[in-house]
DNA sequence: TTGCTATCTGGACGCTGTCAAGATAATCTT
DNA sequence: AAGATTATCTTGACAGCGTCCAGATAGCAA
């Protein structure tokens, strides 16, 4: 089962689409996304990507659902360089939150309501994001000592944090943040942090 | 100068385009719009638009500049409901933009980092941008006692309130926050300036 | 009336997603 | 081992799309 393309079945075609769909996106954005041009960049006939995804909503959703998992992953990372106060173990998932939209623009706004994906149940997608809210939820009960779950006041912290969180990735990638797009690397981490504790006392 | 269409020119065409346009966003999302469509909803040749906008991203920001000014005057409404405390002015103008974002969800989301309107300066478009973020940074003005401008801790007030009213607006749009959505109306409120109230003091 | 310009039409082009029919390879059955 | 079945991929077709271009029409100025 090899990657490269040496007989009539490619052998691996379902996760090479993932990849080119990922590159493609990066380059065009959503919007400009074409299936055609995924399956001229693995080198296979226009409508081979239908055998596996169905149309085109589906190989997004594939994509949208993996970059959920790295997207998990980002935050996971950047934890785990936070140490182990609660606090900042809090903060280090938010920076992974925003390193992510900003290192994925395009894949990150597929995940977050494209239409070219809404509408259409897809499990392994709930799943991924669900895992990655789940991460969150974690955050904030580590931080409040209580499962939100079982906490009206914590769940609003969660939903405040993630708000927050969101919107600031979403507005620099918007460019309506243009004061803080101009800071260098470490200001805008300050400045960040300042942002984001204004929601957890 | 009619609005109906009796001759070989229409004579508004350009309001009139712009007025289909939203109809067709709202029908199809930003990512199914086709200048095509509206053309024809409008009554007029598939090409007639060009001569006006130039190309579909220009229909698409005018489309913008004008949702950022019905985006400013239902954050205005919003707030004139809400007395003159400062505070509950400031959560009138919250409740503004989430309830635009709900009412107008394709809009909102064309106008807030769309790529097809995206890397293309418009000066209408930034203008009206621009006055509604000037809106919010009254509001911060008038909780603070200081203009933002002159104030940093003041400035971060208006990134994170904006951070976090965006957020909340744009996960809900998302369908990330089905909780608050199973919420009825006035639970759905009090929950959201239970959050909205966390970023200032 | 005679130009002149803005506005709109109609046709063309290459691109797109999707469908249906056929070709090829891998796997299963016996 | 051989044949049959299934999975995978190709090819060709179709309508819809955005954009360009040449032409038609109408308003306006002189």
């Amino acid at each position: 089962m090899a990657g490269k393309r040496d007989s009539y079945h490619h052998g691996d075609l379902r996760a090479a689409l993932i990849a080119a769909g990922e590159e493609v996106l990066a380059d065009t954005g959503v919007e400009g996304f074409s299936l055609r041009q995924v399956a001229r960049k693995v080198g296979v006939s226009h409508s081979a990507p239908a055998h596996h995804f169905g149309d085109a909503g589906g190989l997004l959703r594939a994509m949208a659902a993996d970059g959920f998992r790295r997207f998990l992953a980002a935050m996971r990372r950047r934890q785990a360089e936070a140490g182990d106060d609660p606090r900042e173990m809090f903060l280090g998932s938010g920076l992974g939150y925003v390193e992510f939209a900003e290192g994925a623009p395009a894949l990150f706004r597929l995940m977050f309501g494209s239409d070219r994906i809404k509408d259409v149940p897809d499990a392994a997608f709930e799943e991924a994001a669900q895992a990655a809210f789940q991460h969150l939820v974690d955050d904030v009960a580590r931080l409040r000592g209580v499962s939100p779950y079982e906490d009206e006041t914590a769940m609003a912290d969660v939903m405040a944090a993630w708000s927050m969180v969101h919107g600031f990735a979403d507005l620099l990638l918007a460019g309506r943040m243009k004061a803080v797009q101009a800071m260098a690397g470490p200001a805008r981490e300050r400045f960040f942090r300042q942002v984001l504790l204004r929601v957890m006392t």
